[in-house]
DNA sequence: GGCTCTAGTAAGGCTCCTTAACTTTATCCG
DNA sequence: CGGATAAAGTTAAGGAGCCTTACTAGAGCC
């Protein structure tokens, strides 16, 4: 899954040389991971020895991947110097290209967004879409002030699933012309900055993970309900894709609707709602969100449209739950948005339907998900960079 | 998963001892990846200098972890002296407890079964079955002619999901009595031998894709149906647990048969082959095999059983896919074995069902997949036991 | 027998870690 | 206010392990 840019190191020995290195990024992790802390009390946490702690610190400071942050007294005795990453030592881009809107945000490497532009997507041709998208990018690093150069690592998230070897994105269906070869190649190189693609659900899934409902999770799945169905799957915080990147493409879950040809996904996304309403006699221009809001108001018709989802959410979760025993599951895309109505309805089937019952909850980020995702997948690429390249030039 | 006997380096600081102790791994590793090799030839293909190899070898003999197995001339110069792992470094034991059999191997640090055992389980009571596997246990490891306290690691195979901390097996459904706290540390007390306990579809997934037609497969399933029905999934190498050990109980997946209480497990496992077979005609004492040899012999009824049975399957694969992706799925267990008659309508079916079609096999193992599925992963935890305690006493 | 090529060993040096003692700086207490 | 105590951090000495270089050992070829 790793862009072709990134390059692999090919498998030191372990010699002295890598020994060093591996003991600063320990400090380096243990920062990240509990803060700012003085060089004593990385001794002890670590188990190295004071004189190896200052050493390996001090050689971070000079690659100014860490750097000091204050003192601290303790009890009694001498007053600590405080250290902690840098988080301006690189920075990180992540780019959600959805069917109506496209975020693109960059980060430091502490995680904080620096800038970010949330625009409709109106493209309706590939060339157009990546235009913006390279155009979007430049503006919100420009806006950041930071160094393009210092832009290390990029992540993008879309519909459907990109084919390392054709150089392409297949499966989107709901984005004109976005399965054309070298269209990812030409973003890359016009932007100066490596990129990868993933899943827009597989990112939202990693985002909601990292940043969201899902932390400490051991098997996490977030089912996207919008215009189409999609889940993610995080397994011990890592992405689980499959073996061709296909995982979670639950919209081809056997499913008996009524003509022989629907499928899954059709029955559950945003139309089938719109759909169901319309035969329980509501009328008019409806969107799955008027649906929602008219049930909120009491609709009848509605209130069925929007039970019948429910219903058809836990067939969805109870045969995710089966096959691969989430411990929490969180719906999210437009649908998901109102969770509020539809937990209960999916909870109360799910009863039904199955004795495996994982947590269910709603997405805490909402729309910002995929482009969270698509950030923290970027960050870790760009972290491992950044430290990779702490001994060449500047 | 580790058993509790299984120490945990308390994360050892990366001192030069660690750096010797990874290189010393690195080399063995590389001899039981590619077979027997000269120290130059290691040389080469880590990185590490020749005296470094020529020392951690040295230091590797001296602990009987590898030892001198032959020469080679090469085309032109001095003849090398080739190194091996030693596989009587070490033992480890597996165990398969299945309804109708009890299967006992146990095998040196290469793989190779040195002694093994399959006899009746004909307990019906928990004590008698710990009472036989131990015994039998004991046998083997007696017939293997191997020092017991050489056998450093076991892993056990059972129906149902072991659970660490209430230290007892559950859903265990057609073992009675299997579900009492304690057994297994009695097993292990007694037999003197850390035991871990598994899943017996788990296992079988990992012994197919170790020792059978799974090799090389990025994300491998494995679905076992018998007398229950269970997946196993492999990903990239590792067994996939999901969050309580419980993915792939695939018997609780959605289902609409015909009461409304029937459970896809029911439906797919050798009773639903019997129950269709008689609805469609067939009369007699039936068992899912003689039903199987009917199709095999043109009888109308036991035809469309089997035909449906593929459906049925196909269902479940179709299922499967849509959420993990795998690029080979492996139908093993008793009806399973059928899989001469199943796998073009498994295949038919499946055709129609759903656009995501992974490479459908049988087991190569048959019955066996279980015993060598517990037989790999106590070889895993058995090269690495072995491997800690070298600098300690014989 | 000499040449060449490969396997393996020996010696010396380098890097990096650890231990132990020491300095610095703070609080506590009489 | 000055000494005891304690913790942070530095300096110095020593050692473990790896690499490089240079060498020896053995085998085939001319």
């Amino acid at each position: 899954m790793p862009a072709s840019d990134v390059v692999e190191q090919p498998e030191q020995p372990w010699s002295r040389r890598r020994l060093r290195s591996t003991n600063e990024r320990l400090l380096l992790d243990r920062l990240r991971a509990l803060g700012a802390a003085s060089r004593a009390q990385l001794a002890r946490e670590t188990g190295l020895s004071k004189p190896t702690v200052s050493s390996a610190l001090a050689s971070l400071a000079a690659a100014g991947l860490v750097h000091e942050v204050g003192t601290q007294a303790p009890e009694r005795g001498r007053t600590a110097v405080l250290y902690a990453p840098d988080p301006a030592a690189g920075y990180a881009l992540g780019v959600d290209i959805g069917r109506g809107w496209l975020r693109v945000a960059v980060v430091d490497l502490d995680g904080t967004v620096v800038a970010r532009a949330d625009i409709r997507n109106r493209a309706r041709a590939s060339a157009a879409l990546t235009d913006l998208v390279v155009s979007t990018a430049r503006q919100v690093i420009a806006n950041s002030g930071v160094d393009p150069a210092r832009v290390v690592h990029g992540v993008v998230g879309t519909p459907g699933v990109y084919d390392e070897k054709q150089r392409r994105v297949r499966y989107a269906m709901h984005l004109p012309g976005w399965g054309r070869a070298g269209l990812v190649d030409g973003m890359r190189t016009e932007l100066g900055v490596p990129l990868e693609v993933h899943n827009d659900a597989n990112l939202a899934a990693l985002g909601e993970y990292t940043y969201g409902v899902g932390a400490g999770s051991r098997l996490f799945a977030y089912i996207l309900i919008g215009t189409g169905l999609g889940m993610g799957v995080v397994s011990e915080g890592r992405l689980f894709t499959g073996a061709r990147g296909l995982a979670g493409e639950i919209g081809f879950l056997p499913w008996h609707g009524r003509q022989k040809q629907e499928r899954l996904e059709d029955a559950v996304s945003g139309v089938a709602v719109v759909e169901s309403a319309r035969e329980f006699g509501m009328r008019g221009q409806l969107t799955a969100k008027a649906v929602f809001d008219a049930a909120r108001q009491g609709h009848p018709g509605a209130v069925r449209a929007v039970e019948l989802e429910g219903e058809r959410i836990a067939h969805t979760v109870a045969a995710a739950a089966a096959v691969l025993d989430p411990d929490l599951v969180v719906l999210g895309g437009g649908v998901g948005h109102s969770v509020d109505l539809l937990l209960r309805p999916v909870r109360e089937r799910l009863r039904a339907l199955t004795p495996l019952r994982p947590r269910i909850a709603p997405s805490r980020l909402g729309e910002d998900a995929v482009l969270l995702g698509a950030v923290a997948t970027a960050l870790d690429t760009a972290r491992d960079l950044v430290f990779e390249r702490r001994t060449a030039g500047t």
